[in-house]
DNA sequence: GCGACTTTGTTCAGGCGTTCACAAGCGGTT
DNA sequence: AACCGCTTGTGAACGCCTGAACAAAGTCGC
């Protein structure tokens, strides 16, 4: 009776239950067969209590006193973060963000695979990128209808980007990461995740400048263990 | 003497007032003068009370019963997050991605200017991207002592993004933004931040798996708001 | 078969971040 | 000049997450 899965489980601890896969994915095709919590936390980057606390959400899945199998961990993390099935995944906005994107193998190998390429520019539709062929954006609730994509991926300049999250709304696609530099705004019960370039530059420049301008009184103390996060 | 400043800001904050910053070079454009809290908080998709916090980590910046002058706050925050003054980057793995963000022309509006984008392919040295021209990866410490730059961007595949890394520290860059799915060790001192485009996408998927399995225990409760996070 | 060592799983405390609610302050109006 | 409404700034409570210490448990060696 496997009926200890009903906890839930902090979206904080979800993004790194990924890494964590990622990594096992690494160690497996390694030809390793178990792990310590400590060297996987290490290769992810975290603390290897917090890397415990994290897995003790889908239940005791380690063997005291040996580590965790790898195998058996991947396959237990792949099932909680969604199962093995493919999420077809459509991408409006088809310029040099998007290109990059749709051309990215290494979606295709965690399961997202991108079903649908839209833009509006007459000279980028027709063309080929990563297998695909672009559509004019006009096909979006046609296409998203069609190939039951689930997952909406907007990189189209900003003033668009609301309505393309509309569009996408509206016909049912209830996840949506976004890249272009503004809050959408969705009704309850979508998703959004965004992708902001610029503020991640910016916080770097923050630091730096703290770093230099007030030495002494750096907020809390950054771990000896060098380890980023 | 403006001497309220020393006052520690959680890096939360500074991202978020990165966002503000770009909602208020967008209203100084379109002409307004004031703005009141709730009005940017909206705008910004957060909380009006949690926006005056984050705002009051700089000292009183608005006018009560009036709101904030759109100029005066902007010219405050970015000072605040590091001044005006151009910020050097160099970009290491000029393939498909690292294209995109050189080419990309909202990072210098903010004060970002790529200064050198170095690879390692002899079909890509040479070429011309964003304005720039590729330069041979062995002429990274040569180029960062040059032009003084202070940030690193690392968009090359993963076995190798640790030894760039590593690369740009020695010789004193201590703000690195890494798009490799890999943890990097750094010193202390420097500040690290990853875009982990595969992790996000596997959150959307988590949460649209947690939707449909298990609808009665959805963990907090989203705002009604709908305002994305 | 037993003991000791290793590593997990969990509990506890501390810190951070977010939210709500209210008092203080300013402008405009009478 | 005093009042009223609007908006900021802040204090406090709440909840979440992180980091560390401890006990349970299984394995390996003898
Ligand atoms: N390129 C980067 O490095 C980068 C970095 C940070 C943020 N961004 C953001 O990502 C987004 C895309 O950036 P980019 O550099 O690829 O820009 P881009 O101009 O190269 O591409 C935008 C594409 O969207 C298409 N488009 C415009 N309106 C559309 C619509 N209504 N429906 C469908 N497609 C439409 C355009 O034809 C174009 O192909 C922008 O919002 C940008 O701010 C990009
Ligand atoms: N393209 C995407 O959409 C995407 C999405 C998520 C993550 N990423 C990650 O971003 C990184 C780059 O992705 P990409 O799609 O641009 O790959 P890419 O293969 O197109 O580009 C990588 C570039 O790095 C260069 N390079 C290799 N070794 C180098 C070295 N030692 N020094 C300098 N340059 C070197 C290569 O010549 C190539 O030009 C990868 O780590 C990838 O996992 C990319």
């Amino acid at each position: 009776m496997p009926q200890s899965r009903p906890r839930i489980i902090p979206e904080a601890t979800v993004a790194r239950l990924a890494v964590y896969l990622r990594v096992l994915a690494g160690l497996a095709d390694g030809g390793r067969s178990h792990v310590s919590s400590g060297e996987l936390a290490s290769a992810a980057g975290v603390n290897p209590a917090g890397l415990r606390k994290d897995l003790s959400y889908l239940g005791p899945c380690g063997v005291r006193g040996v580590g965790y199998s790898v195998s058996g961990l991947r396959d237990r993390l792949t099932d909680a973060l969604g199962g093995e099935r493919s999420r077809p995944c459509v991408l409006i906005g088809i310029g040099r963000l998007g290109s990059a994107l749709a051309d990215y193998a290494g979606f295709a190998s965690r399961g997202f695979e991108f079903v649908g390429l839209l833009d509006t520019d007459p000279a980028t539709v027709g063309h080929r990128v990563g297998g695909l062929q672009v559509r004019p954006v006009q096909e979006l609730e046609a296409l998203v209808a069609e190939t039951h994509a689930t997952i909406g991926v907007i990189t189209t300049p900003a003033e668009v980007a609301q309505s393309v999250c509309d569009r996408l709304v509206s016909v049912g696609v209830r996840s949506i990461l976004n890249f272009a530099p503004v809050a959408l705004t969705v009704p309850a019960g979508v998703d959004v995740r965004k992708v902001d370039l610029s503020v991640e530059l910016q916080v770097l420049a923050f630091l730096d400048q703290q770093r230099d301008g007030t030495p002494p009184l750096l907020a809390p103390l950054r771990a000896a263990q060098g380890v980023a996060r």
